[in-house]
DNA sequence: GACATTAAGTTCATATAGTGAACAAAATAG
DNA sequence: CTATTTTGTTCACTATATGAACTTAATGTC
C-alpha cells in the first residue's frame, strides 16, 4: 500500500478502474465491452472510455466483430495485446541460469536454460544481456530471481551465499532496468498466477531451504526482508550441524546435502546430477534410499507443521528437489502434518507439488514484470 | 482488500481522502485546515470540504480560534470529537472479564475487571450487557476478545477450548451489534496502536500460548483463520505431552502449566494467583525457580527463533505471564535468539514486553471498533 | 422483403471530486 | 494606520462515473 497515504484524485479512480477492466480480460480471456460492464459493475459508458485508454496505451486490441452468437448486434472482443513486447524473467542459480520471455497475453515465447558454474555478477550480467538482445523484441521489463537476500526496492542483491554475491546492484544491468527478487518469493508468485491460493507457502528445496510466503496475494517479506528463512528454524536436535555454522537448523536434516550424506556420501556433481542420482535410486527401490526418504518426509513434515501452525496457509507447495522426490516421502510427510497441525482436521492445508519445476522462479520473475504492468496500466 | 475488485467512483475518492484527513488528526493531534493541506498534499479547498463532511458526520469539531502563534490569521484547530459515544472493548477469559471504554479521541473512560469462573456464553452475554448499560453513553460499537478460534466476519466463536465454548454467535448480544476476535490478534492491534511496528508478533502467555501476527499493519489470519497457533509447533522433544493430546508441542514446555509443574506442582488457584506465586518465588531468588525460569527462557527463545526466521517481524512482543516473568528469563531468551536467528546480527528483532498487561486484548477490541470508524468515516 | 426485436456500443446532460488562482478574513509588525 | 502574513473560502475548470437516450447491427417473424 505505497499509495495508501497519498491523496486520491479522479485520476486515481481511472487507474483503479482501468486495472479492474484489464484484470477481467487477463483472468477470463477476451471480453466485449458489454461483458466488462456486467462483470465489473461499471456502466457501459465508463467501460468505453477506459477501453479506449487501454487501447491507446497499447495493452488491449479489438478483434474484429465476433461471429454473431444470437440476436442483436455482435460484440467486438477485446484481447490482451502488448504487441511483440515481452516480459523477461531470469533465474540465476549456482549451476544453471534459466530464462523465460512472456508476452502480455501470457504466451511463453522463450524458454532457455544454460549451464553455468557459480557465476560471478559480471558473468551473470553478460549472460542476461545476451539473452535480452537475442530476443529481438522490445521489453516490457525484466526481473532476475536470485537465491538469497534481496532488496527489491533498489534491485540490489544484499547477500546470496551460494553464489558468493554481496551487495550487487542489478538495476542497471539492462538499458530498460532490471528488477530483482528472491527465488522463493518469485516461485510462489508463479504458482499463484497458475492457480495456487492467495495464502500459500512455497518450500524451495535447492541448495538451501527457503520459503516464499504469499499473504493475501502478495509476497510477505517481513519487517526487514528476511522472512522465509525457514531452513534455519531450530527444530532438529543439537547434533545436526548446519552449513550456516549453527546447530539444530531444519535445513541440516532436510537439505539436499543431509539427504545425500545419509544415502550415499559419494555422490558428487551438479545439483541436477545429485537429484537425478537420488531419483534413480528411489526408482530402483533401493531399501536404504527408501528408508532415508521416509525419514526425510517425517522431518519435512515436522517443519512444515511448525509453519502451518503458525501461518495456516491454504496451500503448501513443494518445489525444487522436494517435488522430484515427493512420491517417496509424501505419505510420512502427510502423517506428520496430521499428527502435529492443530487445525489438520478442521481446515486441512492443501499439499501440492510444484508443476513448474526449475522454471518456477524465472516464470515468477516474468510474472512480477507483468503484474506491475497490470497493476497500473495507464 | 474487500473493495479491491469493486469499481471506484468520485465518492471513493472522497472516502479515501476523508480517511487520510481524519488519520492525520488521530495520529498527530489537533490540526488546522492549513496543516492538513500541507501534511496530506491536498489543496486547502479540498480540505475545507472534507472537514465540513467530517464535522457533519460528528467526528471532528472546531476548537474556537487558537491563541495566535505569530503573524497572520490565527488557525482554528480541529480535534477528534465523537461526543460522549465510546467504543467498548471486552475480554472474556477463564477467570476474569475485563472491559474498557474509549472515546473517539482515545480517552479511556472505563476500566473494569471482574472475576468470573469459566463463564458460559449466557453469563458472558449478561455481564457484557450490564457493562454496556452501565456506561450511560451511546456506543460507537463494541467488540469482544476471546481466547480461541473466531470467525470475525460473522462474529462467531468457533471454538474456545479453555472456555468450553463452541459455535457461539456473539453478533446479536448487544442492540448495536457486537464484533469478536481472537485475544492475541486484538492484543497485537493494541500494541501497534501504541507504538509497536506494523510487522509485529505478539506472544500471549495465558493458559495456552498463541501468537497475534501483524502484517503490514493488519492482522494476519491465514487461509482459514487458524494462523498464530504457535503453541502447537512441534519443537519440543517427543516426551513433552501437551494438553491438546499431541506430543512435542512448544506449549508443553513453555506453557504456564509446564512451568508450574517444574517449579512447584502444588500451586493451585486462578491464573492470577499462579502467576503471582511464581513472581514471588522469583523475587525471593529461589534457586530452583531461577533455574527453571532460565530454562524457560531458552525454550521460549527456541520457538521465538523459529517464528523469527520464518516471519522476520520487526518486533516480538511478550504478553501475558511472559511479561510478568521476563526479568528472570530475558537473558537466556536473547541468547537463544542470537544463536538461532539467521538475521540476528543484520536485522535484529526488537524484543519488547507488553506494557498493557491484562488490558491488552480489551484495549485492542476497543481499537478495532475505532479503527473501523477511522477506516471509513463517512 | 419489411419490420419488430434484441443486444452492443456511443453520446450527452448531470453530479461529484480535486486543482489552482483569486479573494476575504484576521492577526502581528513597524 | 498600513503593510505583511497566514488562514480559510469562493469560483472557474477539468476529470470521472452515472443514467438515459440514441445509434448500430445483427436475427426473427409475418
Amino acid at each position: 500500500m505505497a499509495f495508501a497515504d497519498r491523496p486520491a484524485t479522479p485520476a486515481t479512480v481511472r487507474r483503479h478502474n482501468a486495472r479492474l477492466v484489464l484484470g477481467q480480460v487477463r483472468d477470463h480471456g477476451p471480453r466485449s465491452r458489454a461483458d466488462l460492464a456486467r462483470d465489473t459493475g461499471l456502466v457501459k459508458a465508463a467501460i468505453s472510455g477506459i477501453v479506449a485508454d487501454l487501447i491507446e496505451a497499447g495493452l488491449l486490441a479489438e478483434t474484429g466483430p465476433a461471429p454473431a452468437g444470437g440476436r442483436g448486434r455482435p460484440m467486438t472482443l477485446l484481447t490482451l495485446d502488448g504487441g511483440p513486447a515481452v516480459a523477461l524473467g531470469v533465474e540465476v542459480n549456482v549451476d544453471y541460469l534459466s530464462a523465460v520471455a512472456v508476452t502480455l497475453g501470457g504466451e511463453i515465447v522463450l524458454r532457455e536454460r544454460v549451464a553455468v558454474h557459480s557465476p560471478s555478477p559480471e558473468e551473470a550480467r553478460k549472460a542476461i544481456a545476451v539473452i535480452a538482445e537475442g530476443l529481438g523484441r522490445p521489453l516490457l521489463g525484466a526481473c532476475v530471481a536470485v537465491p538469497g537476500l534481496v532488496d527489491p526496492d533498489t534491485a540490489t542483491v544484499r547477500h546470496a551465499p551460494n553464489l558468493h554475491w554481496r551487495e550487487v546492484e542489478v538495476a542497471g544491468w539492462l538499458p530498460g532496468g532490471l528488477a530483482c527478487d528472491n527465488d522463493a518469493n518469485l516461485a510462489v508468485v508463479a504458482e499463484h498466477r497458475r492457480g495456487a491460493p492467495a495464502d500459500s507457502a512455497y518450500l524451495t528445496g535447492t541448495v538451501g531451504i527457503g520459503a516464499g510466503l504469499l499473504v493475501d496475494g502478495r509476497v510477505y517479506r517481513g519487517g526487514s526482508g528476511y522472512a522465509g528463512e525457514i531452513g534455519h528454524m531450530p527444530i532438529a536436535g543439537n547434533d545436526a550441524r548446519c552449513g550456516c555454522g549453527r546447530t539444530g537448523c531444519w535445513e541440516a536434516v532436510v537439505g539436499l546435502e543431509a539427504l545425500l550424506r545419509r544415502i550415499d556420501p559419494g555422490v558428487t556433481g551438479t545439483y541436477d546430477e545429485k537429484v537425478a542420482a537420488l531419483v534413480s535410486r528411489a526408482e530402483a527401490a533401493d531399501p536404504a534410499t527408501l528408508e532415508a526418504l521416509c525419514d526425510h518426509g517425517t522431518w519435512l513434515g515436522r517443519g512444515a507443521a511448525a509453519l502451518t501452525n503458525l501461518l495456516n496457509p491454504s496451500a503448501l507447495i513443494l518445489g525444487g528437489f522436494f517435488a522430484d522426490l515427493a512420491p517417496w516421502f509424501l505419505d510420512p510427510l502427510r502423517a506428520e502434518l496430521d499428527a502435529h497441525v492443530l487445525a489438520a482436521d478442521l481446515a486441512p492445508c492443501e499439499l501440492r507439488l510444484s508443476s513448474l519445476g526449475v522454471t518456477a522462479a524465472s516464470l515468477g520473475a516474468a510474472d512480477l514484470v507483468l503484474n506491475r504492468v497490470f497493476a497500473d496500466p495507464l
